[in-house]
DNA sequence: CAATCTTTGTGCACGCGTTCACAAAGACAT
DNA sequence: ATGTCTTTGTGAACGCGTGCACAAAGATTG
């Protein structure tokens, strides 16, 4: 059957790696809070901080996208934030549609994260018909019926699938169909799409998991499980800044 | 003020590197499905194009498990089933709790998947009295005034934070301090935690920024933007497997 | 203008993760 | 029992990402 699996050898997109473009999105909030507080320049080790990673890589990052910075006074806030938006696509206005309004599908058509990044919520899509034009978040449920006609009216090409499991599928391959080219699945599956059709995944459970892995190792470790967790004596939080077990290797990823 | 970012020279937890263990929980979805259906074995091939990985990656990740395979066969579906879980911590009680209570944490107090795999849970929080006592998905909300009370009194070890983002520092705070030494943040916000505490966060707006991301660049590169997809000749769906933009570098991260 | 101080940008080395490719192991047929 | 065929388990090579450490660049001060 011989998988068919071609795996580009990393289209490496223009030269910007892709752990740094996962990273740009961090920087930009973090560099967007502080315009908002109207600081005109942050050195790469204060911005660092408040992104929460190391300040080399950070430099680094920022060396990929060209050299914004200032030596001996750091980067300039605003214009940072455009250069990133900018790289990231952000400066044009991205139609979204959410396909499965359940709680998950609600709670994201109510995200503020999104209007506010130059995503636009053109369409909610759900299957039952006791939904279609009720308003959720202000925008009328339409029914999957129509799901080609909305894509293709509105040159939407980002789909978002918070649909059960069973529906992911078939969902997903309507919305390539009528030309989505980006989807973001919240569905517990693994999705088929024809080269060309970028995949996130986002497993809520697959997270819940990992973290239950290494809380299962503290547990084990020093007692011997048992009644180890009575030790009751917690670090009271400080604002040290180590995070997370040790790599960093999540469980959103392409596919 | 030198960081103070210590970063673990990686843990490896027992040999098991973090890139495996984030996905045992994909194998043990498809392994799950597979005994449902009651399939006795699966050879590496199968269960890799189930789960989406490379064979080679899936075999040399259960290679850090034991060997569990037979030669010539392929892997006992109910006996890996069982490893992955006991690996993974799942075979013992997670008691979860989920605080802010909003249309995000609704969803994730439905949401199935978690009381399929060993996490239940304990309790629902929201800072909003106006929710006391409301049942979501069949558990009375109650409010953070007892948060302190609830965890120490569940041995509640793992915590979800769906809070806005100006709550998440605080909440974090008082979770922490009351026993928890697991997060899943869903807020918008680097947290500080000590060390010892595990962090990982599910950023549904950066999931978007890296599809626009790999949306422009699929615009703006055989032709010049404009009414360049305009030329609506989609790949039909096929049964291709290529995922994803290319590397595997997520947004999820501990953080 | 020269000296000093700050902060960027990056060359380099190292380690983790991925993939290839194949030998060893076992099933199965004769 | 012997041979063939399938599939695992892994040694080795490679590439990406990370972090260190420092030179170059510019601000700032005297």
């Amino acid at each position: 059957m011989a998988t068919g699996r071609s795996h580009r050898p990393a289209t490496r997109s223009r030269g910007i790696p892709e752990a740094t473009v996962a990273r740009l999105p961090l920087y930009l909030r973090a560099l967007t809070a502080l315009s908002e507080r109207s600081v005109p320049t942050v050195s790469s080790e204060e911005l660092a901080a408040a992104a929460g990673v190391n300040s080399a890589k950070l430099r680094k990052d920022f060396s990929y996208l060209g050299s914004y910075g200032t030596r001996g006074v750091g980067y300039d806030v605003e214009y940072l934030v455009y250069q990133i938006s900018r790289e990231l696509g952000l400066t044009q206005d991205w139609p979204v549609v959410i396909v499965g309004i359940g709680n998950l599908g609600a709670a994201l058509a109510n995200y503020g994260g999104f209007a506010s990044r130059g995503f636009r919520v053109a369409a909610l899509i759900d299957a039952d018909p006791g939904l279609t034009g009720k308003p959720v978040a202000g925008i009328p449920v339409q029914h999957t019926d129509d799901l080609e006609k909305i894509i293709k009216g509105d040159r939407v090409s980002i789909g978002v699938i918070a649909t059960p499991a069973g529906a992911a599928q078939q969902v997903c391959d309507r919305l390539v169909a009528a030309g989505v080219t980006s989807i973001l699945n919240f569905a517990p599956t693994v999705l088929a799409v024809p080269d060309g059709v970028d995949v996130r995944k986002v497993d809520l459970s697959i997270e819940l998991q990992i973290l239950a892995f290494h809380e299962q190792r503290k547990s084990g470790e020093e007692t011997a499980a048992g009644g180890a967790k009575a030790t009751a004596a917690v670090t009271p939080p400080t604002d040290s800044s180590d995070q997370g077990p040790d790599g960093d290797v999540p469980a959103v990823m392409p596919a």
